[in-house]
DNA sequence: CCTCAATATGACAACCCTGTCACATTTAGT
DNA sequence: ACTAAATGTGACAGGGTTGTCATATTGAGG
């Protein structure tokens, strides 16, 4: 937790040196992300940081709770549910969402591939609690085997995990590559041979 | 490329130092790798270090050198081809092979994912040139079209997108969790899933 | 106006790192 | 045995990092 100095402070200060951690902790890993270089950023003495920081790792908290907050925000009513759904369909729409994201705020997207990235025992432990999407998603494959969408000799778990793995390298490949349309088009198109495969119809033996 | 020096030392001294660099890229990313750290594990003294290699990007150049030599021994003769294999076919042999590797030397594969983690200019130039596996598997994924094994209106590069995410990730599964025959079932669930779809018969719309 | 707490500040210690270089030692050839 | 080249060596410079702390400044209440 920031120290109350740091609330007591200006909001245009605050944001200063929250935009100085973006930019850090965007442009770097955890790990190599320089309180020197946010300091010089934002434009504050390095006593300062240390007056409304406790550390680094308070430091990065404090953005990524700043983050989620703004996320929380944007998304609150976009959620538009239709029972009819299935997976795939919520995939589809969790997909855009993304890209929403992306869009809108592309340096917190990479502040989240660049937390990827890092692999120090502090971001470790903080990426461990990131898994209920992973079971939400299972409990969707689940719901739609019952609803007999899905065969039942799919394994809902491996579903999933393909359906993460392909995600994640979707979406990276759209930071890159920012074409929203061709990326939409390609995901759709991996979810069609995922839903019914890739060979003719001769080979479903 | 390492002095002539080095290559007089006895091999003995020659694999206490190649041993020592295993071991520390294995642990860290080429970055965050310390030569201090290597010249203490080989048990020399730094000049020394300097004396056989110009710098870091030499002694880690020279690393991956001996290991892709030690790669191309290992599989010389063991690539059995079969011109009625699918695409898919030959993927489950590479991943095969890959999991050989895996269980021969972890800390090779090791070093392959912190070379991925890394994000330094030297490490993605070194990266860029290893993209010809994707184009071979395309190439595979166009000629099973013109066999009718695989659909015409599946796109063959977003199909290899699709096998190497997976392959990713089902490496990076396979070397935390080490189950080997878990694992390649797993695999065998998914390509039967990208081959056939995932959905009943009446979905397949 | 004066005092005391809150806040601001940059020099500093302590710890990393890499690459160099003058000097010591070993080895090979005459 | 003597010389010259090859090799071994660790102190050092110069750069980075984080977190601390004594001191200066500011502001608010009596």
């Amino acid at each position: 937790m920031p120290t109350s100095t740091f609330y007591n402070l200006d909001e245009s200060k605050r944001k200063q040196i929250f935009d100085a951690c973006v930019e850090e902790f965007a442009a770097h890993t955890y790990s190599e992300a320089s309180i020197n270089q946010i300091i010089k950023t934002a434009n504050i003495p390095r006593g300062s940081f240390y007056q409304y920081f406790a550390d680094k790792e308070d430091c990065y908290l404090y953005l990524l709770g700043e983050i989620a907050k703004e996320k929380m925000i944007l998304f609150r009513d976009i959620v538009a549910k239709d029972d009819d759904d299935t997976v795939f369909d919520e995939y589809e729409k969790m997909f855009d969402q993304a890209i929403v994201w992306i869009e809108k705020k592309p340096q917190y997207y990479q502040i989240g591939i660049k937390m990827d990235m890092d692999n120090s025992e502090f971001i470790r432990k903080l990426l461990k609690g990131n898994q209920a999407g992973l079971d939400y998603f299972a409990s969707l494959i689940k719901r739609d085997q019952d609803r007999g969408i899905i065969r039942k000799d799919v394994d809902a778990d491996v579903l999933t995990e393909m359906l993460f793995s392909i995600n994640r390298t979707a979406l990276m490949n759209f930071f890159y590559k920012r074409d929203f349309e061709g990326m939409k088009k390609q995901l759709h198109h991996i979810l069609e041979i995922i839903r019914k495969g890739s060979t003719t119809e001769e080979n479903h033996v």
